[in-house]
Formats: C-alpha cells, structure tokens, sequence
DNA sequence: CGATTCTTTGAAAACAGTCAATCTGTGTGG
DNA sequence: CCACACAGATTGACTGTTTTCAAAGAATCG
C-alpha cells in the first residue's frame, strides 16, 4: 500500500480499483530544489500532490516581496485555485523547498476521475472545504492575534514544516519581516 | 420576477418550475437591526440568503475583542461554513446592522435541493469557490499590504457596503483599532 | 431633549520596519 | 582539504507606525 493509497483511504473510502486508477491516472514527477513548478502569469493546469519533499506557493509583490500563501508537504495538494478553475493566469508561483516527489492530474483527467469515481469527488470537496475552513481561520488569527501569537499559531498548526523551512519564509507567511520573527523567537527562548 | 429569482439566474440557467422550488421551501424572516441570528456555541443550521439589509459575522476572542470575518448585504449569503458541514458548535456570531429580510434553508431542505435541481449545486459549489478565493486574496492582502492599502482595498471590493456600516466595525474586519482607521481616513481626506 | 453609539483628537508607550553590520552554516570548486 | 561564496539568521541603532488611554466632539434614536 503506498502513500497516495493511504492518504485517500485515510478520507474516504475507496475500492481497489478505484486506487488503481486513481494512481495510474497520475504522472509522477520529482523536482529539485529550488525548482518552479507554476510561475505567476500560466495557466495553472494541474493538481499537485506531494509525496516527498516540501512546496511553497507564493505570491510576489510590484516591489518584490514575496508573501507565502501555504506550505505543501507530504500529502498535502498544491495549486492555485482561483487559476485552476477560472483558467486565467496565475498570481502564484510554486516552488520546491526541498527535492521533492509528486504525483500530476490535469483538470481533464481530475474530471474524468470524479465523473468515474464518486469517492473522490467527495474527498476532493471535504479538501476544499477543510481548505477554505483553514483560510477562515488564518484570517482570523491575521485580524486578531499579535505577531507573537500568531507565530505561536503557525507552529502548532505546522509542527513539522516549520522545523524544514527557512525562518524568513515563516516571517512572510505571517507577514512581519524577518528581523522582527527572529525578535519574537528569541524571546521564546529566554523564557525557557 | 423577485430578488431570488434574479441573482439564481444571473449566476445559472434555471427552469421556471425550479426556481420555485427553492423559492418555496425557503422560510422567510425579516429581523431588527441588532438581532442576532447565531450565537457561538450554537451550531449553524441555516444557510441565510439577504433579500434586504445587511448582516454581520463575527468573532469574539477571550478578551472580549470583536473581528468581523465578512459583511453579507443584498445577494450575498451568511453562513458559517466550518459549523455547517460539521455540524459542531460555531465561534461566530451573526448579527443584523440594519432591519433585515432574508430567507432561509434548513441543511436538510438543501441537500434535498440539490439532489433535485443540478443546477442549484452548481451555483452553491461556484459560491463555496468564489468565497474561497476570495478569502485568498484577503489572507494576501493582509500580510502583504499595509494599513492604508488594506483599507483601500476593502473600499475597492464593497463600495455599497462601506458606507453602511460603523467605521469601527471596518476597522474590526480589517485587523486595526478604530483610531487608526480614523486616522487614516482623515488622512484620505486631505489630499483631495 | 437625554442617552447611547460612534468618531475624532492628543500624547505617550509599545511595536514593527529599515538599514547596515556581523555571524553561522552549507556547499562548491580549486 | 581548504577557501570562498552564498543563503540564512541575528543584532543594534534608528525611524516610522500602531496601540493605548483618556477626553471630547458628532451623530442618531427613542
């Protein structure tokens, strides 16, 4: 049983077959670090999945600043949705943070699985969701806790990635700079 | 033709038997403005549909401190997303700002619904993902831009409602005191 | 009109951003 | 293996912005 398997029957319950061609649909892909996998102006054509490594998707501003949107690591899905269902160009860019294996579905073959396969368009609404439910969350925490808190947030919401990423890419998820994050941290520290 | 009726049509095609349908097993209610329409610690049983007036959801955090995650004014649908699918207690409050008509329906009458009229699922998914997307772009906003850019932006995106509502409660959704927003504003003023 | 809600203003303190310098660890090529 | 470059993290001094607290000024409503 491997990670997709695993990560799907972990949702919702699927046949065998189903599996099957659920994994067969895909096209595996691995990346190095470093490396983009949508750049902000295309098309965002497909649906990522991670099975090894760590994504970010960010956005980038008229003046260069690039501000994190979310982290994707082991099975967790990348793409910009608002590009993947309108079509239109992307604002994003996704990048590898580390080496990384994925598996691709484009938008034709997603459909042609949700048509075929009910179980997974009901997992791929409940991702939605918790997704969205997460949005709602963060920009609670965004219009509602201090910089500490929320630093304090991200870090138990990501036990794992916040450990693998660089602390300047956790200062622009969170939106403060990053000598204003090494600040926060360093006080964490004393308190201990 | 009615307000319903309208904007179901101006997002999908619906036969006229259809429309009636949805229209029919809503429940009508018009409530005062400062009434309240959930509590946190209730659970979400409704989605709302604002035919007139204006509504409000919030939170409140430990220290009594209240943030506005959105505005719902004429078309525009209230709900809290995470309660409703889970089921489980809110932490929203939802409240009228102006004397308000709404319908609304049952999660039960809306499953109901969609079984029966396609049509209505497509334009509940296409809601669900717009109001995705939008929470995207606002969690951008917020760690991207400052205070004075986000303040434009809301401005930008609700013209109708940001005259409506209180100036603190603008500054409540948009992660700032009221002083300051006050501050900004008058900073607006004097350069025209 | 009086009560309530909302907005503005001022001054001080807390906080975050900027700029520049330094320090650390990693990895690459000679 | 070392030297060097590079990416990342930290620190200090300074500046600018936001919050806080307190008070007063509008606007709204019964």
């Amino acid at each position: 049983m491997n990670q997709l398997d695993q990560y799907l029957r972990s949702k919702v319950q699927f046949a065998d077959e189903e599996l099957l061609r659920i994994q067969t649909s895909a096209t595996p892909l691995t990346v190095r670090k470093r490396q983009l996998l949508l750049r902000a102006g295309d098309v965002c054509r497909h649906k990522l999945f991670v099975l090894r490594g760590l994504l970010r998707v960010y956005r980038v501003s008229k003046d260069g600043t690039e501000s994190v949107m979310w982290f994707a690591a082991e099975s967790q899905w990348a793409i910009d949705p608002e590009s993947y269902t309108t079509e239109t160009p992307s604002h994003c860019y996704i990048e590898a943070l580390e080496d990384t294996a994925l598996l691709l579905w484009t938008k034709e073959t997603m459909n042609e699985l949700f048509a075929a396969i009910l179980p997974f368009r009901q997992l791929s609404d409940r991702v939605r969701e918790e997704s969205h439910n997460r949005s709602l969350q963060r920009i609670y925490i965004n219009i509602s806790h201090t910089a500490e808190e929320k630093y304090d947030a991200f870090v138990a919401d990501n036990p794992t990635v916040f450990r693998r990423v660089p602390l300047h890419m956790v200062a622009s998820y969170l939106g403060v700079t990053r000598e204003t994050l090494s600040r926060i941290r360093h006080k964490h520290h004393q308190l201990r």
